[in-house]
DNA sequence: ATGAAAGCGCTAACAG
DNA sequence: CTGTTAGCGCTTTCAT
């Protein structure tokens, strides 16, 4: 072979296999299956969310995303969708696949994932739902929700709201038992009634929900509604224009979570802002950590919620006298 | 060992390790990275999005979950964050994992995607861009976007708009290139002054690309935006209230996904329609066909685009007579 | 130091 | 038809 045939064979290997490596680098890539079977480590972390048409979890998916890219993990990612036995299943096909650590946004609080997490020993979290009494290995992050609910029921009692109503899921599906028992307790203590709507997922069902509690005598009517996401928020939006009410004069409503559209709402939404890419974050790194032998100090981690007042809980002549200049939603 | 502890330990057994089984069933799962180490399939389809933080993706990713779940897939994601390095890494990444089919949502029309599937035989799918006319063995499943734009245009038209300006990403970065080509070739039939820009991904950098192109002399003053996305069209809507525009009065607006919110802005927001989930599902039924020896009909999934009118491109007089009561958006 | 061998948990191909 | 064996691609251990 003489040199010039040398130097194309060379070329072509370049262009076709060593693209982005450097010279002299073998174009060798392991097998991670054989790896993974060999040395009992994956370098997979699973994913499981409860609903992934809520858009609170796109930015968690991509906080643990981008953490786990850093650390050089991959992601196996499935929807339960509010289903236990499809909630049970992943949890197996997972554990089969051999991850190395699990993130759940569990159904409800989570009853399947404990009892899972006693046979196949590995890091897991559980994402917007307390950690387990029980299980000491089962870490969790969420943002803090009874002093969420405390903050916002503030700010309405504040404002001369008296008759609030919480809308959370059915006690079943939710991870978070203490937001309602909180409100209640608040309602005891300032002297407000409180009253607690749950409903089903979906944009129709919680309407319609809504709409049921709505229609109170004029002495009971609620005045305010605060919900579990900014998803339920739009619920109520839907099901005030469904009465004729308008918000924020007839209704204030507050929502949770700060989506990028709830500045854009009309009126824009008043509602509780969490960083849901720092809640992926975290849930990844508490992994990532534990599985490299740096245990992490905290083993419930509690991320930061603040109110953003916007024009949705604020009385009529508050608002009519408020810049109205759209603010910018959460940083793109 | 007597009749009662036999009766024990077959209770413990029961509640430890076959718990949703059959009775008779041996608590038996098969480890699935030997499996796949051992017969080169693992059951596990790559999902490779270019930007996990855009709400279309969520349906795309739900729909693509649940039709992987079907058939028994598991998937594993990634988001290249608009880093054609990243997704070269993700690419290279999954395929060592093994994957049996990967979907990519590339960035701009994917050539590193192309390049890759050369040297990794395995069922690819690209997501909302057309297929390489190269690689005969790659599919796509996508929107119609040039019939999308023609619709979204004649209305406009009608409603009397001549100077209209469509928002893109720039070209490096949109996989839908015909889209602009398309746009140019209608005005030059129609008679209408077409404007084309460009903005990198995100909000921020969005409204100030529409604030600059706004500034031009009254004569030639936009008087419609479309966008290639809901996301896109709520930087219009920031842009014009920085300007002090009203909604449509001033300027009509057309995005395009109808997210769940599109009908819950001020205005509610005129779009094209298209149905994520299904392109997801799609997506990854067509994997899951060529992978069992099911070859698909065809390789080109074109799925409908339909123009949903609502008041943001109304001119004010037909806004104010239509009847206002908020619609659903999209189920759920 | 470098090299050979065993074996992770399975399936495919083979022999009895 | 049932039972045995080789080997997927690696890492780890053990012997040189």
């Amino acid at each position: 072979m003489g040199p010039s045939a040398r130097a194309a064979s060379d070329r072509d290997l370049f262009a076709d296999g060593l693209r982005d490596q450097g010279v002299g680098e073998l174009g060798y890539r392991p097998n991670a299956t054989a790896v993974a079977l060999r040395t009992h480590r994956s370098q997979v972390l699973g994913l499981l969310i409860r609903n992934l048409h809520n858009p609170f979890f796109l930015d968690v998916v991509d906080g643990f995303d981008g953490a786990c890219a850093a650390a050089g993990y991959e992601v196996m990612i499935g929807s339960s969708r509010y289903d236990p036995s499809r909630e049970w299943e992943l949890l197996h096909a997972f554990q089969d696949r051999g991850v190395d650590g699990l993130a759940v946004a569990p159904i409800g609080t989570g009853p399947a994932v404990g009892d899972w997490a006693e046979d196949y020993r590995c890091p897991l979290v559980l994402l917007n739902a307390p950690p387990p009494q029980a299980g000491a290995a089962v870490m969790s992050v969420r943002g803090v929700g009874a002093a969420a609910v405390a903050q916002a029921v503030r700010h309405l009692v504040e404002l001369g709201d008296r008759e609030l109503t919480l809308v959370v899921a059915p006690a079943d599906k939710d991870p978070e038992p203490e937001r309602p028992e909180r409100f209640r307790a608040l309602a005891r203590e300032s002297g407000f009634a409180a009253r607690v709507v749950e409903t089903e997922p979906g944009l129709d069902a919680a309407r319609e929900a809504v709409g049921r509690v709505s229609a109170e005598p004029p002495s009971r009517r609620p005045t305010a509604f605060l919900t579990n996401s900014d998803h339920l928020a739009q619920a109520v939006y839907l099901a005030a224009a469904d009465l004729g009410w308008r918000v924020p004069e007839d209704l204030s409503v507050v929502g949770h979570d700060d989506l990028p559209t709830a500045a854009l709402l009309a009126p824009p939404l008043t509602t509780l802002r969490v960083d849901r890419r720092e809640i992926g974050r975290r849930a990844a790194t508490l992994l990532i950590d534990s599985l490299e032998g740096r245990p992490p100090a905290r083993r419930d981690v509690v991320v930061r919620v603040d109110l953003r007042v916007r024009q949705s809980s604020s009385p009529a002549d508050i608002a009519n006298s408020q810049d109205r200049k759209p603010e910018l939603p959460c940083r793109n």
